[in-house]
DNA sequence: AAGACGAAAGTGGTTGA
DNA sequence: TCAACAACTTTCGTCTT
């Protein structure tokens, strides 16, 4: 029996693997278990053109151009070859149904287009930030739903996309910041939240605020921290959140100054300045939210 | 030399009249 | 639509290790 690899931070064996990237993913949580040393930078190899299309960094209308480009020129509708002569058999059915396919492909709604571009963007974006596949498929499917109540009219489809993803990756439990999302758009981060608004409004998402324990796995993993700290992280921010002091703050600068406690408690100490990078937030708000939680919390730290 | 601390002024976004 | 407001950032000087 083949030996099942399992996540190591939440123990799933749902681990999935991203091609493009070469990297083994947790489905559950994203992290990383395996990934080829070789070049963090976006760089594809393309093995034929519909790939080509997608992945191509200068990307937007390639897809769209190449759609009617290769298909809708060269069949024939006469079952001949060039030639003149008949084309029988099984060669004639396969002219029928290439046929049928460059009618379907050259159908023209503008909403198909719409569709087809997004969905390779996300494809782009999703890969890029190596998550796992059911977070795309979630964001896939929130965009078609803005699609057919007509949310997308007039706004950007990047922005649209970009809003989809951010919003899956919180139903799904592996929240990313809009900063994050932004960096693999072409989209900045204000029109990402504004686009993220609306749709939730316009699909009546239930929106509870990112809890900041969500993160607090994933910090842990970019500091290299041990399980213990993180749970204690996580215990220090569930009792915070029960005193009622974490309402209205930053989720991300509480889960940083979060880590930053329990790594001193811990015996692992972070430095304020490297807790606040990997939390994008900036050492002052974690020295603030530190303050409070030792404060309100009496917590005592080790010398 | 690097980290931790905190004051003060500035920024972008939300809210309420 | 505007102004007040809270959270967060930027910047900078000081103290500690």
């Amino acid at each position: 029996m083949v030996e099942k690899k399992i996540c190591p931070i939440c123990g799933s064996d749902k681990l999935f693997y991203d091609p493009s990237r070469g990297e083994l993913v947790c489905a559950n949580c994203g992290y990383v278990l395996e990934q080829n040393a070789i070049d963090s930078g976006p760089e594809w190899r393309a093995f034929d053109a519909d790939q080509k299309a997608k992945r191509a960094r200068t990307g937007a209308p390639m897809t769209l151009m190449i759609h009617d480009k290769g298909l809708s020129t060269d069949i024939d509708w006469r079952d001949r070859d060039i030639h003149g002569n008949q084309i029988k058999g099984m060669y004639r059915t396969k002219m029928r149904r290439l046929r049928m396919w460059q009618r379907r492909m050259r159908i023209n709604d503008a909403a198909e287009r719409n569709l087809a571009f997004a969905l390779s963007e996300l494809d782009r974006m999703a890969a890029q930030m190596r998550l796992p596949r059911r977070v795309k498929e979630a964001a896939a499917s929130l965009y078609r739903k803005a699609v057919m109540r007509k949310l997308i009219r007039g706004r950007s489809i990047e922005g649209m996309v970009s809003a989809a993803l951010y919003a899956a990756c919180r139903m799904e439990g592996i929240p990313r910041t809009l900063e994050e999302i932004a960096r693999v758009s072409k989209v900045s981060k204000k029109d990402i939240g504004r686009s993220y608004r609306f749709l939730a409004r316009g699909l009546g998402l239930n929106l509870k605020p990112t809890s900041p324990v969500e993160y607090v796995d994933r910090f842990g993993d970019q500091l290299a921290l041990s399980q213990a700290t993180k749970n204690r992280a996580k215990k220090i921010l569930s009792e915070a959140i029960q005193l009622g002091i974490t309402s209205g703050k930053g989720p991300m600068g509480l889960a940083a100054a979060a880590l930053y406690v329990a790594g001193l408690l811990e015996g692992e100490k972070r430095t304020q300045r490297e807790v606040a990078e990997v939390a994008h937030v900036t050492e002052v708000t974690v020295r603030n939210r530190y303050k409070e939680l030792v404060d309100k919390l009496h917590i005592n730290i080790p010398l």
